[in-house]
DNA sequence: AAATCATAAAATGTATACAAAATACAGGAG
DNA sequence: CTCCTGTATTTTGTATACATTTTATGATTT
């Protein structure tokens, strides 16, 4: 529990926001560890605010599913068994199955394009060896075919998932063996939906988040 | 807006989730109306508390889609429009196919006598022509299935999403002419379990939950 | 009559104070 | 030494006060 936490202050967005977000990034880094309670006075003296905005962020993270409260106990941030992981993966597959199906009957040229260059994008940042930068352009890729959907409430649930994994999944993009076929993934997926063969791409995507959820598991057994 | 909103008194839960299920209960029954402003002001006045637990369950109802706030403008309850409905249900087509696949392969002996039970309590509900408890059998029997795809996850966003179209669902249930076809899918839903056929299971899910689509657009569409 | 601006009223944002509950801790009993 | 138990401390829950922003009002101008 360092003394990390600083509120990039932003003069006008709400306090109660600026904490989530500086929380939510903490939590993600790793900074605050799971299990670990959020002690609203404590907290209000880090970033040093009062205990209101910091209560109001916590029932934002707990909208995210990165906290969890008791009543009169308090938040933590919430921990993540294999079973949860399990569980979070199952969903994500059925909605990433759905998302790209619909994107197959919407997508336009142009997001087409744009989906293209995230593929190439994905590409390039793999032979930078910035996993920062891989995660990024995985979700942009990611996001391309969100947007195409054109199911706002859909992406948001998406983003949401990924979020929940976030730290899983920067170990999982470490692993550099696994980057050829991410890339292969990534233009099955692409090219399936150039050529808007339902089918095809809804198997590649299953099959694109099975593969994830695999390494994710072991990430996961070898932790413990 | 009447003067009806009264809390359920229970000594012990924060008020903020006292406050929280009151305000719950009003947008799902319609006594809050999309777009209606919620003042805090003015709610914690009627509910006789302060602002505090107000500002918290609104943060809530926020988490549940309820509500929707724009920093510094307040909150209001959430709309939903005719395309919102069908992003909805889109969503709940995916996953309650999930759902009732998970359930297949997990359901035990047991699970299947309550599902059973649960098909024969909705067939006695129509006959009782109180529209409340149709669309409580028909919650239960979900939620049967919910609970043997043993996915706590899944089970807590398929109720949400649920709770998303909870007033059109009763719209929706008043229909009667609708019943017959409802049974033949549930017990369709129900033997497809008993017999674990996966694949016979997710058509008939998918069925169900298109035929409510169907009926839920129209009667979105007659109101406006 | 419509538009604009100044001012007043009301609403949200934030901090703080006090109450009630949970936790930690020390001392004593067994 | 372990287990209670009661007290002190910490933490959460709620109300309230004040600051800031937004909204409403109404007079004034065109």
């Amino acid at each position: 529990m360092t003394e990390k936490l600083t509120l990039n202050m932003n003069a006008y967005l709400p306090l109660r926001d600026v904490v989530f977000n500086t929380l939510r990034e903490a939590i993600l880094k790793g900074e605050l560890k799971p299990g670990e309670r959020l002690m609203e006075l404590q907290l209000a003296a880090r970033l040093g605010v009062s205990r209101t905005p910091i209560r109001e962020a916590i029932r934002m993270l707990e909208l995210e599913g990165l906290a969890v409260t008791i009543p009169r106990k308090g938040a933590q941030v919430a921990k993540m068994t294999e079973k949860d992981m399990e569980d979070v993966l199952q969903i994500r597959q059925a909605l990433d199955e759905l998302a790209v199906k619909l994107a197959c009957d919407k997508i336009t040229e142009q997001q087409l394009r744009q989906l293209k260059s995230a593929v190439r994008d994905f590409e390039e940042s793999t032979r930078s060896r910035d996993v920062k930068k891989v995660a990024q352009a995985d979700v942009a890729f990611h996001d391309a075919i969100y947007k195409a959907a054109d199911n706002p409430k859909l992406m948001n649930l998406l983003n949401n998932l990924r979020e929940q994994m976030y730290r899983y999944r920067v170990e999982y993009l470490k692993d550099e063996t696994a980057y050829p076929t991410l890339i292969a993934e990534h233009r099955e997926i692409y090219e399936g939906l150039l050529r808007r063969d339902k089918e095809a791409v809804a198997q590649a995507m299953v099959k694109h988040v099975m593969n994830q959820e695999i390494v994710v598991k072991n990430i996961i057994r070898e932790q413990e």
